[in-house]
RNA sequence: GCGCUCGUAGCUCAGUUGGAUAGAGCGUCUGACUACGAAUCAGAAGGUCGCAGGUUCGAGUCCUGCCGAGCGCGCCA
């Protein structure tokens, strides 16, 4: 496909075919990359400096070697440089050919056909218990784009959500709710523990829906017949407080799976067999123990306690098993870094039952530090004291939120200023990118031209920013394929600054719509390929790409 | 104590899996709108890449040891 050929790969396997011609030896891969240096080149390689012990020559005799023995149309001014770099020019037709091939893609441009065997990526699972807190939100922005990335990068991807609406948790969101809901009547409701309560202002809310819907039907009940309803009502309210919130933010999800249905379905007590027959588990004390030592775990874990409950261990292995089951070669999830011992031990149980080791893949998510004006806030889902994720899109918006989360790597602990982001929301990067985008909007509706229009692109050469323009758009499908395999969103916002970079001093030193019509026809083509690069990369963040701002 | 993750400009963060003189944004200072959008651009200042060794042509990146931070180490999830 054109729109993935790419300029790198192609300069890539000309100088495979250079070493073959010199030494008569093939490469699996040579590593070429951009200097940071103009003088440097375009494009440069260290194969010389990487292969002279093979050769058993010095590097920059290899370097010339190599250099002369290169035959490539589309490379220019190569030249042997420093300890044995060799550094070249791509040939502006090339260039010409290259916008061209990106124009034509369109929308695809950067992107991959799905192949390979599909993976399943969880994100969010937060069990319905109240809002989304800030923390959740950094999960949901970065499972979301990070599934954007990876379906872009030709993977097929599934987006799954897997809660659980039973158990402790909810049985204690169910009491704090009750005891709001009789306080609603002057009444007192009957609670194990008054200070376990959870204490936010949504429980309040909660509870006035209740006396909205039933009225005091609930109290005129025992609180042993009323309670399975009022979780009920409670859990939906929350799943649905959560649904909104995720749509708001434009974060989606294929499946919702609910932990209950591993209990429906016995999938829990087949998980049991055939952990035993795997011949890993045994009894002690009453309890069945997981002997995941064995399997890379620091110590042996419960699985069905002595009192013949489940921990949570047993369903979590159930569920993904499941996974397995439904064809996936690969399971995703995104946890918190509160959550690091957990790999290890879901790893055990699943080698056990024979599954391969590198099923499952976990990306810790650091935790996100609130502070406002310089003052860490705690963030207490019981203490109610807590930012919500709606809030914070209140406070700066659904673009700044979703691209301010991803733009540092989510494996380093973020400090997430609500003063300084509602403060300095105009000044927000993501508007930096956003305003060459409608820049380029712009220029096209004063030449009363649409960029889809334009396709052809006059040969001849280039400036200096516009080379550099030019490149920088060349390397998109580069930077999607390499955070799409390394899991990372972040490489996406800082190439789009990057690149709205290139383009603000393209458009600073040259004017776009100049009387030569070849001239301002090649500029046109830039500014068309450039929007849509910014259109493609903006929409793998979930972020909008605004003709006027 | 053991294990995992992380220490890069005053602040928030990048750094193309080992490359050439470590880069952006914010903040500070100086300039640029009678040509397509100044939410922009140009320039200046700001660094012992936590510290010390090691590996090699070459280390912010890999190895070891310290220092510092966070998180784990439940028959909680």
């Amino acid at each position: 496909m054109a729109s993935r050929s790419g300029i790198e790969e192609r300069v890539s396997g000309s100088l495979r075919e250079a070493v073959r011609e010199a030494y008569g030896v093939e490469l699996n891969g040579v590593h070429v990359e951009r200097p940071n240096e103009s003088t440097h080149g375009d494009f440069a390689t260290n194969v010389a400096l990487a292969n002279a012990k093979v050769f058993k020559r010095n590097p920059r005799e290899v370097a010339h070697n190599i250099a002369s023995a290169l035959k490539a149309p589309f490379i220019e001014n190569v030249e042997v440089a420093g300890p044995g770099f060799i550094n070249f020019r791509i040939s502006s037709a090339a260039l010409v050919e290259e916008v061209g091939a990106l124009l034509a893609a369109g929308d695809r441009y950067g992107k991959r056909e799905p192949a390979g065997a599909p993976i399943l990526l969880e994100y969010v699972s937060v069990n319905p218990t109240g809002p989304m807190t800030v923390a959740h939100g950094r999960h949901a922005a970065y499972g979301d784009s990070l599934a954007r990335i990876m379906e872009a990068a030709g993977r097929r991807v599934s987006r799954e959500y897997y809660f659980n609406d039973g158990g402790n948790q909810i049985r204690l969101l169910g009491e704090s709710v009750a005891a709001r809901y009789a306080e609603l009547f002057d009444r007192e409701w009957p609670v194990s523990d008054s200070e376990a309560l959870y204490r936010g202002e949504y429980i309040r809310e909660i509870a006035e829906d209740l006396k909205k819907r039933d009225g005091d039907r609930r109290l005129k009940e025992s609180p042993r017949e009323a309670m399975p309803e009022i979780m009920a009502f409670a859990t939906a309210w929350c799943m649905g407080d959560i649904e909104r919130t995720l749509a708001r933010a434009r974060v989606t999800f294929d499946n919702y799976f609910n932990e209950k249905s591993l209990y429906d379905s016995g999938g829990i007590e087949r998980l049991i067999e055939d952990l035993w027959e795997s011949g890993y588990v045994y009894e002690n004390e009453g309890a069945l123990w997981l002997a995941s030592s064995k399997l890379g775990d620091d110590k042996d874990r419960v699985l069905v306690k002595n009192d013949g409950s489940y921990t949570y261990m047993a369903p979590d292995l159930a569920y993904h098993q499941d996974k397995w089951n439904r064809g996936y070669g690969t399971a995703v999830n995104v946890l918190g870094a509160d959550h690091a011992g957990y790999p290890p031990r879901i790893r055990a149980g699943l080698v056990a039952l024979g599954l391969p080791e590198d099923f499952l893949d976990v990306e810790l998510v650091r935790l996100v530090k609130l502070v406002r004006g310089g003052e860490q806030v705690k963030v207490s889902k019981r203490a109610g004291n807590f930012v919500t994720f709606d809030e914070l899109l209140d406070e700066v918006g659904e673009d700044a939120a979703r691209y301010f989360y991803v733009r540092s790597s989510h494996r380093t602990e973020m400090n997430f200023d609500l003063a300084v982001a509602v403060q300095q929301s105009d000044e927000n990067p993501v508007y930096y990118v956003q305003y060459a985008h409608a820049r380029i909007a712009s220029i096209f509706r004063r030449a009363e031209l649409r960029p889809e229009d334009v396709t052809d692109v006059p040969p001849g050469d280039f400036a200096p920013e516009e080379r550099a323009l030019l490149l920088e758009l060349f390397d998109f499908p580069r930077v999607v394929e390499g955070a799409a395999a390394r899991r990372e969103v972040h490489p996406l916002p800082t190439y789009l600054e990057t690149l709205a970079t290139r383009f603000h001093r393209f458009y600073t030193v040259h004017q776009v719509l100049v009387e030569d019509e070849e001239l301002r026809q090649r500029r046109l083509a830039l500014c068309a390929a450039t929007k849509n690069v910014l259109r493609i990369g903006l929409s793998l963040l979930g972020v909008e790409a605004p003709e006027r701002m």
